[in-house]
DNA sequence: AAAATAATGGAATAAAAATTCTATTCATCG
DNA sequence: CGATGAATAGAATTTTTATTCCATTATTTT
């Protein structure tokens, strides 16, 4: 007889909160949830709520046992906070705060695939994606970007009696992007573009500065360039991609750039972005210099 | 004998990198590390280096298992990996990973801000504006860009048995970037690059297409070439900005992109990728075709 | 071409972490 | 002030995850 009456206890022996099961998919979620709730908790579990809402960042690379030092109560006491909230137990919770983390670099192949398989293979849906891309490259850039490097590169530059511009195939656009942004500002700068196959290597003094730009396949040319530079010790920026770059051997001052890919495909919004940065802050360093 | 030389071996039979024993302690410093010998890694070990190069900020909120799936070998390989950059195991690694997780936390906008606070004319700043004017740029595009002119455009070019590309100054990284994406693909195209002042209207034939691409102010020799290429009555599409641009009076179907301004300077972020998508999608169109 | 050394894959093991369980303490209410 | 149910701490257990080991395969060296 008493064993019906039991059944029909809850489970944990918690009271409150009976309200919902649905556990919150988003930060925001989360946040409302924690505030709806946190009142009516009991001390040990308030506390978790407390330092939840203190270290939110945490969460997502941390352990229960880390947690719960720092909230001050014991795992198993954590372990029902989050029950409370909704989640089946810390991993779940801890699930969604490295999703949320995570989601800023969605897989590409996959949402390519849904495009495809939705039959949007417009030249819309296309631009979309590049768009897309641009605008995840823009944002990595903006928050990878090392602004020492860069100030030293733009302070070599600055100095540069000469520029050379070297960059082919993908990277030639960034290169001739660069030299038009030099000729408007009138600083000496030449473009190495590989016409009349004439031997560029003549053109280089010591004391002028390159700028070396090549992506993942590296082309030899521009490589075999800047280490002869290097060898006449003057200085190379390049502008890469982030590993095995082979302009790091040469010791160049590396300015690392990764773009998004849309399938076989890669853009250059965040290079250009950067390299216009680049041209316009040596241009205002040199009317600096000037004064 | 032999086992006294034995003792003298290494004990993980990896060759390479007896350099140093010390684990990296910052983000830097790794990158450093990993750049240095990632070039004379074997295979599998590469493959992790290049993954984890590219997917820097998963490393805090994901197991060996999942990382070594992103990268395509097995946990043991990756287990290698962490020893050979100087860590004792995964987990010391991705204890640095974590420890520098909060740094990174701050949403982009935050980022931003601090690139622009770093100084008021620094290099950072500076490229925290060419970044939010080159995402303003893309949403712009995306939202603005005709569909239908777009589709057409690309109809018009799949069709055609040649296109010659046309840009020049501002637009001529455009126009090589366009050139090289058609090289890539098979798909017939002539960059004129204006080199050695040949006169180009020689190569245009009656039934080839033309890509021009110029932005205010107009050069003369892309509206001259543009003009010409109508007068045989051959298509044009046209890359240009908005209003009034001369290319919309010889009747060329024209896709407008706007740039956003950073001072007197213009991004090229919106245009390119505009560009890319035309090239993608008129490859795309082209395999179609030939099915 | 044979021998030696390095690299790899996959299973076995060890370690760490999450989760549950239970005895005990605390608060509430008749 | 006792009885009842909620809350808690800490240990026990289960699950997940990292790490090591070894047999097999590739690569290099002689």
């Amino acid at each position: 007889m008493e064993r019906y009456e039991r059944q029909e206890k809850t489970k944990t022996g918690i009271k409150y909160a009976m309200t919902e099961q649905t556990a919150p998919v988003s930060l925001e979620e989360f946040n409302h949830r924690l505030a709806e709730i946190s009142e009516a908790m009991p001390k040990r579990l308030r506390q978790c709520a407390e330092f939840v809402a203190q270290n939110t960042d945490r969460i997502a690379v941390s352990t229960v046992a880390e947690l719960s030092i720092g909230a001050g109560v014991q795992p198993s006491a954590f372990m029902r906070f989050c029950q409370l909230l909704g989640f089946s137990g810390f991993s779940e919770m801890q699930k969604m705060f490295r999703e949320t983390y995570a989601q800023k670099w969605p897989d590409y192949a996959t949402r390519l695939e849904n495009l495809r398989a939705s039959g949007a293979d417009s030249p819309s849906a296309l631009l979309a994606e590049f768009v897309e891309a641009g605008r995840l490259s823009l944002e990595n850039l903006a928050s990878s970007i090392d602004a020492v490097s860069l100030e030293q590169a733009v302070n070599v530059l600055a100095a540069a009696p000469m520029i050379h511009v070297v960059g082919f195939r993908r990277a030639f656009p960034v290169a001739s992007y660069l030299s038009y942004a030099f000729e408007k500002m009138d600083i000496p700068a030449v473009l190495h573009d590989g016409v009349g196959k004439l031997n560029p290597r003549h053109a280089i003094r010591k004391g002028d500065v390159m700028i070396a730009i090549t992506f993942s396949p590296y082309s030899q040319e521009t490589i075999d360039l800047a280490a002869y530079a290097r060898g006449l010790g003057n200085s190379v920026v390049a502008i890469t991609d982030t590993m095995t770059s082979p302009l790091r051997r040469i010791d160049a001052l590396t300015l690392a750039v990764s773009e998004v890919d849309v399938g076989a495909f890669r853009a250059l919004s965040a290079t250009l972005s950067l390299a216009i940065s680049l041209a316009v802050a040596i241009g205002a360093k040199r009317d600096q210099m000037d004064e």
